[in-house]
DNA sequence: AACTTACTAGCA
DNA sequence: GCTAGTAAGTTC
C-alpha cells in the first residue's frame, strides 16, 4: 500500500498521510495536487510526498489526483518547506503563496514539459550574491543587462524583479531593446497570470519580468535572479505569510545554485551590512552626473514673528527659489504629505475629526473638497457643523501640498505653481514651480534647477526605528532630479541623513545608521518578529495580548526576547482593534519554531493572531 | 481555518 | 436542566 503525505492551505502544519488505491499508483507523484476528504470537507492539496508505511491510524483514501504532471518541482518543494519555516506559516500555506490564484482553486492545465531545456551541467551563480549600488539608474542597468547576457549564454534563465507594474513594462522595454530572449511577464492581477505561468513552466521564456510574487515564477532551470530598488518595502507581502522577496531570493538562489543581484541606489541597511561583513560581494558605482550643490537650510526661525506666523519659506529657500525664477530655471518643491490639511478640528470645543473606522485623523482635500483616512479610504463631505458641539468652527490645520501652492502663489504671483498629485506624466512646460509628494520621485525623469525639501523633518521623527532609513532613500531618490541644486529645510541640522549628501559620500550615512542599530539592537543586528492579535473589541484585544505576552515570557529561551507588547499602529483599523507583541531575536527561524509551538494552544475566540517576521 | 466537544455562568 | 458563550482540541 501506498500513503500519500499531503499538505493543505490553511494554518495547520501537516503533512496528512491518505491511502492511495492502485488504481491512482501510476497517477501519484511528488508535487501534483489533488483532492483529499478533510475531516468533513473536501480540499485541495499538495502531494509532497509518497510513503509505504505510516503511523496514523484511520486513514482516509484521497481523492481525486488533479495533475497529470507535477506543478511543483523539488527546488519549489524545498524553497516553499524552507519560507514556512523562516516566516512561521504552514508549508501548504507557503505553497498557495507561491501559485497563481487558478491552481489554488483547482483548474486544470496541461503542461507540456517534453521541450524542456535540459538543465545544462555548469551551475552559473553557486549561490553567489552581489550587491550593485548604483547611485545612477543606467550604470545599474548597464551590469543587470550584461548580467543577464552571461546567463542566457550559459543556457540558464533569469528572472527580474520589479517593485511595480510601471518597473515591470519599462523593464521588458530595456531588456527587449538589448537582449535577445523570450520574455515573460509576470505579475498578480494579470488577466493572463496561468497562461503565462504555463508558458513560464513549459521552458518557453527564458528572461521571467515580474514584480514580487514572480520569485517564485517556474522557472526550470534558473541562473540568475535581479531584484531592482531591492529597499523598496513593497516586497514586503502585506498578507500572511508576510514575505520579504529579497530574503526568499537568497533561500532561492541557495537551492537552485544560481546567481542573485540586488540594485539600488540606496541599499536596504540588511543588504549593506551584509556587504560590509563580506558576506555578498559589493559593488559601487558612482554617480557620473554630476553631483547637485547641497545646503541646509534652518527652520528654527521660521516660525517667529506674528507676520511671519504661516511661513514656509526659510529665508535662503525663497532667495534661491527668486533666482531660479529669475534665470528661467524649473523648481520643484517637495514635501511628504498629500492633501490641503492634515487635519479638521472644531475650534470651539476641540474636537479633531477621526476616521470612524480607524483611530487616524481625516485628511482634507481641498480640491475635491473632501475628508478622507489615509489607512482605510473611508470618505466622507465636510461637515459644516461640529458633530460634538454643534458649533460651526470646523478649522483646518497642518500643512499639506494644497495649502503649500496656495501659500506660494501669494509669495510668487509671477509664477505658474503647479501640484502634483498622483498624476501619470508631468509636463514641464506646464509650470515654473511643482509641488509634489513622494510619488515625483519614480514618475519623472526631468533634471530640476532647484529642488527644495519643504519638509522632512516629519519623516525623520518617526516613532520607527528605519525612520532615518526612509528619510535617506527620499532624498536618495530626489538626487536623481538635478544636478544643480538642493536646498533642504530642517531643525535637525546634524542628521548623517544630511551630513553625508553634503559631503557627498552616502557611506557616512550607512556607517553611522549602522552603528546607531547595533547599539539598540535593531536589525540588521537583530531580527524583529511581531505577533498581532486582532478583534472588534478594544478590552478583549488588551486582555488576550497581556496574557499572551505572560505566556510567551514565561516559554522564552535564551535566545529570544519577548520585548514587549503595546496597542497597534493605528491600535483601530477598519473596525477592528489591534495589539501587537514585540520579539527579538539573532535568528528568525529560532523565532518562527518557538511561535509555531506556542500560538498553536493560544484560542481565544474572536481573537485573530497573525505573525510577521521582520516587519518592515 | 473550520469544526467538534467540554466547560462555565446565568437563569427559570 | 437549559442555553449561550467561550476555551480547548482535532483534522490524515
Amino acid at each position: 500500500m501506498l500513503y500519500a503525505k499531503v499538505v493543505l492551505g490553511i494554518p495547520v502544519e501537516g503533512p496528512f498521510d491518505y491511502m492511495v488505491p492502485d488504481t491512482l499508483y501510476k497517477k501519484l507523484k511528488v508535487g501534483v495536487r489533488a483532492w483529499v476528504p478533510f475531516r468533513n470537507r473536501r480540499m485541495l492539496g499538495y502531494v509532497v510526498g509518497i510513503t509505504r508505511k505510516t503511523n496514523i491510524k484511520n486513514l482516509k483514501t484521497i481523492g481525486e489526483i488533479i495533475d497529470e504532471a507535477p506543478i511543483l518541482d523539488k527546488n519549489m518543494l524545498s524553497l516553499t518547506k524552507e519560507l514556512s519555516g523562516y516566516y512561521c506559516c504552514s508549508w501548504g500555506e507557503a505553497i498557495e503563496t507561491a501559485l497563481p490564484q487558478a491552481l489554488r482553486k483547482g483548474r486544470l492545465i496541461k503542461l507540456n514539459t517534453l521541450n524542456l531545456k535540459a538543465a545544462s551541467g555548469k551551475s552559473a551563480g553557486l549561490g553567489e550574491v552581489f550587491l550593485i549600488h548604483a547611485l545612477d539608474e543606467n550604470e545599474g542597468w548597464d551590469r543587470y543587462i550584461q548580467a543577464i547576457k552571461d546567463t542566457l549564454e550559459s543556457n540558464k534563465s533569469v528572472i527580474v524583479l520589479l517593485p511595480d507594474i510601471n518597473s515591470v513594462l519599462k523593464a521588458q522595454e530595456i531588456i527587449k531593446a538589448r537582449v535577445k530572449a523570450n520574455l515573460g511577464i509576470l505579475y498578480r492581477e494579470q488577466p493572463r497570470e496561468l497562461e503565462e505561468w504555463v508558458r513560464i513552466k513549459e521552458g518557453r521564456a527564458d528572461v521571467i519580468i515580474a514584480t514580487r510574487s514572480g520569485i517564485f515564477a517556474p522557472v526550470n532551470n534558473l541562473g540568475l535572479i535581479i531584484i531592482d530598488e531591492e529597499q523598496n518595502d513593497v516586497y514586503k507581502q502585506e498578507q500572511v505569510p508576510h514575505y520579504n522577496c529579497r530574503e526568499v531570493a537568497f533561500m532561492r538562489v541557495r537551492i537552485e545554485k544560481a546567481k542573485l543581484i540586488l540594485g539600488s541606489a540606496q541599499p536596504s541597511l540588511e543588504s549593506f551590512y551584509l556587504a560590509r561583513k563580506n558576506k555578498i560581494k559589493y559593488i559601487f558605482i558612482p554617480r557620473t552626473r554630476a553631483f547637485p550643490e547641497i545646503k541646509i537650510a534652518d527652520t528654527h526661525y521660521l516660525y517667529r514673528g506674528p507676520k511671519q506666523k504661516n511661513a514656509i519659506l526659510t529665508k535662503y529657500l525663497e532667495d534661491s527659489i527668486i533666482s531660479t525664477l529669475n534665470s528661467k530655471g524649473k523648481i520643484l518643491l517637495f514635501l511628504n504629505r498629500k492633501g490641503f490639511a492634515t487635519f479638521a478640528s472644531c475650534r470651539y470645543c476641540g474636537m479633531v475629526l477621526e476616521c470612524p473606522r480607524c483611530n487616524i485623523n481625516l485628511v482634507y482635500y481641498f480640491k475635491d473638497s473632501i475628508l478622507k483616512c489615509h489607512y482605510c479610504n473611508f470618505k466622507m463631505q465636510p461637515p459644516t457643523i461640529c458633530p460634538n458641539c454643534n458649533s460651526g468652527y470646523i478649522r483646518y490645520a497642518g500643512l499639506g501640498t494644497e495649502k503649500i501652492e496656495s501659500e506660494l502663489s501669494r509669495l510668487f504671483p509671477q509664477a505658474i505653481i503647479k501640484r502634483l498629485d498622483n498624476s501619470k506624466h508631468l509636463d514641464i512646460n506646464a509650470a515654473d514651480i511643482f509641488i509634489s509628494a513622494t510619488s515625483i520621485i519614480k514618475e519623472t525623469q526631468y533634471s530640476f534647477d532647484l529642488i527644495g525639501v519643504l519638509i522632512i523633518d516629519n519623516s525623520l521623527n518617526r516613532i520607527d526605528f528605519r525612520a532615518a532609513e526612509k528619510a535617506f532613500g527620499l532624498l536618495i531618490g530626489l538626487l536623481r532630479l538635478t544636478d544643480k541644486k538642493i536646498v533642504i529645510q530642517t531643525r535637525l541640522l546634524k542628521h548623517h541623513c544630511f551630513n553625508s549628501l553634503v559631503d557627498k559620500d552616502v557611506s557616512i550615512f550607512y556607517t553611522e545608521e549602522l552603528k546607531q542599530r547595533k547599539q539598540l539592537g535593531f536589525p540588521p543586528y537583530k531580527h524583529l518578529a511581531i505577533v498581532k492579535l486582532r478583534t472588534k473589541k478594544e478590552e478583549r484585544a488588551k486582555e488576550a495580548s497581556n496574557m499572551l505576552f505572560n505566556k510567551l515570557k514565561k516559554y522564552k529561551t535564551k535566545d529570544i526576547n519577548i520585548v514587549s507588547v503595546n496597542p497597534g499602529q493605528p491600535s483601530k483599523l477598519r473596525g477592528n482593534f489591534y495589539w501587537q507583541i514585540l520579539i527579538k531575536s539573532d535568528n528568525p527561524r529560532k523565532i518562527s519554531r518557538f511561535l509555531k509551538i506556542h500560538l498553536k494552544d493560544f484560542s481565544h475566540s474572536g481573537i485573530i493572531v497573525t505573525v510577521d517576521i521582520d516587519p518592515v
